[in-house]
DNA sequence: CATACGTCCTGCCAGC
DNA sequence: TGCTGGCAGGACGTAT
């Protein structure tokens, strides 16, 4: 479930903590959660640094100090699917057990690690060179909250789109880091049914969605993301904004904004909530 | 190219 | 009580 307003909180946090501390060792428990592979990456992190700490859409990127003697620059990149955490806590020992079963890898630090775990594994860890990170930054549509997404990109985007406009909210490749609950607040904010065919939207609409993008994502990021099940921060905090949800997981509970109730139907075969007298 | 859909994985819960 | 089937969904591969 981590979207762009979790994954920021996350990054914050790692920000805050792991930067600059020798990384001393790498535990890989399930290697299927790691690329290139296992050996490959406990080689590429150990007795290295964090330098940096980024995000693009809902991946995090870590850029690694060199090593002596080095001139390749190199990163960790973390797709966290929708159970992924990634936890920094201080350690007693680096004998001490991993927190949970579902903890994939383990990177320790002198009295801290960092786990990386996932309940249903549909994340990853990947490294990757300078190389490895423009192909998959390029595969990324624009930042929702970067001064360079102005409405005239967003205009275009929609245009000649056929598709369901709540498809292509989700499409990280026309627009990064919404997922599944953000798609349908936005929707509901700007009064428009997910279901319509994105290029017939009106311009009023069109910048209504525009402003409730940006509006819902920082928000949710103020209010340290949203724990519908599984998110956590950096440190295994929750997040604040589940409260404000207007209509995702409100099925059948009646509209913030009318006496309608919420409906749930299935949009690009995704579970969608909406209310379908607010939104046309 | 654009769009749609199946797949990966595990936990959880409704229903029998 | 214990089992089963369906659902949750981010991203990618394949099909149309």
């Amino acid at each position: 479930m981590p979207e762009l307003p979790e994954i920021e909180t996350i990054r914050k946090g790692l920000e805050e903590t792991i930067l600059g501390r020798p990384i001393l060792a790498v535990e890989v428990r399930d290697a299927r959660l790691v690329r290139p592979g296992k050996a490959a990456l406990v080689r590429g992190l150990e007795g290295r640094k964090f330098t940096r700490v980024a995000r693009r859409g809902k991946m995090l990127i870590f850029s690694l100090g060199q090593k002596k003697g080095e001139c390749a620059k190199s990163y960790l990149l973390a797709r966290l699917g929708m159970t992924g955490r990634l936890v920094y806590a201080a350690a007693k020992s680096e004998q001490e057990a991993p927190p949970s079963k579902h903890c994939h890898v383990l990177i320790r630090f002198s009295q801290a690690r960092l786990a990386y775990c996932d309940a249903r594994r549909f994340g990853h860890l990947e490294l990757a060179d300078e190389a490895g990170l423009a192909e998959k930054l390029a595969r990324f549509g624009p930042e929702p909250l970067e001064k360079s997404f102005t409405l005239g990109v967003w205009r275009a985007l929609l245009r000649g789109r056929r598709t369901a406009i709540k498809a292509l909210l989700l499409d990280q490749a026309r627009i990064a880091g919404i997922g599944n609950i953000y798609a349908d607040e936005i929707l509901f904010r700007a009064g428009v049914d997910p279901r319509r065919a994105a290029a017939t939207l009106t311009d009023g609409e069109t910048s209504k969605l525009y402003r409730a993008i940006r509006s819902i994502l920082r928000q949710a990021i103020r209010a340290r993301g949203t724990t519908v099940s599984d998110y956590v921060d950096a440190t295994g905090r929750s997040g604040g904004f589940q409260n404000r949800l207007q209509v995702y997981g409100r099925e059948g509970e009646r509209c913030p904004g009318c006496a309608g109730k919420v409906q749930r139907i299935q949009v690009a075969g995704r579970s969608t909530h909406f209310c379908p007298r607010c939104q046309k």
